[in-house]
DNA sequence: GATGAATATACCTTGACACGTATATGCTAA
DNA sequence: TTAGCATATACGTGTCAAGGTATATTCATC
């Protein structure tokens, strides 16, 4: 379990990465949520915690989690040298899902939501 | 053998998919760079094309392997939900025009680029 | 055709890890 | 102290995927 790749593999971990984007839980509040053994949910943080994408802070007998940024963005910088991938072509990808994906372009919620974003000057800037 | 995240948990296909950025390559290419045995080679871009990272063209007796874009996106749709842990000044206030609609394109002023790996962007930047 | 290079696949073994169950630890309140 | 809740850990088990070796396939050249 070296890396964070292999720490975002796990679909639970996943979940319980996704439920603290709201806001900090506690494990009970994992568990009922998730409805997952409260064991499994404290082994998985365990691991997450190691693995620097959470830290806990204790609160009487419950001990809150929340995330840390570092992890993601390793994950982040790691998927930058892929992003000439899509990015020269996002223009035409993106009128594409406009035109077929969301009719309102105000608001691209969860849904079909809208990747990287950085279609923008990219590279170099010079358009 | 599900979800792209398993897929780029293994060591050695991230390093098949950093040598592909740079142009596509044939299996012989990959197993020389890499130094490793060609059935493990094999089987890996067998696990990438059916994820869909890589395509395979055929030419002649080689078999030359390209990048796809789509299961990168897909990651980096996913990242998006966390962006917020790490962009979260300046940035947020980016992303969110970013997200919300097509502003102007131009609007980082020192030039950055992207915001996606806002690394170099904390240290120096606003306090 | 036969030969050889490039690539794919089959089979087996091994190890890691996720899970379940049980139990331990820690904290609070009475 | 004891009782009870919240969380962590220990242990045994099953599964699955990665690696190694051998072999099969495909194509080019003779």
């Amino acid at each position: 379990m070296e890396s964070v790749f292999e720490i975002i593999a796990e679909p639970n971990r996943r979940a319980i990465l996704s439920l603290l984007v709201a806001s900090q839980q506690s494990v009970g509040e994992i568990e009922r949520q998730l409805r997952m053994p409260q064991p499994t949910v404290s082994k998985h943080l365990r691991v997450l915690r190691e693995a620097g994408f959470v830290e806990s802070m204790v609160d009487a007998q419950r001990r809150l989690y929340r995330l840390k940024p570092e992890p993601f963005q390793e994950v982040d910088d790691w998927l930058e040298k892929f992003r000439r991938l899509w990015s020269d072509h996002v223009d035409a990808l993106e009128s594409h899902l406009d035109r077929m994906g969301e009719s309102s372009p105000m608001k691209s919620k969860t849904g079909r939501r809208r990747r990287g974003s950085n279609r923008e000057r990219d590279k170099g800037g010079t358009k």
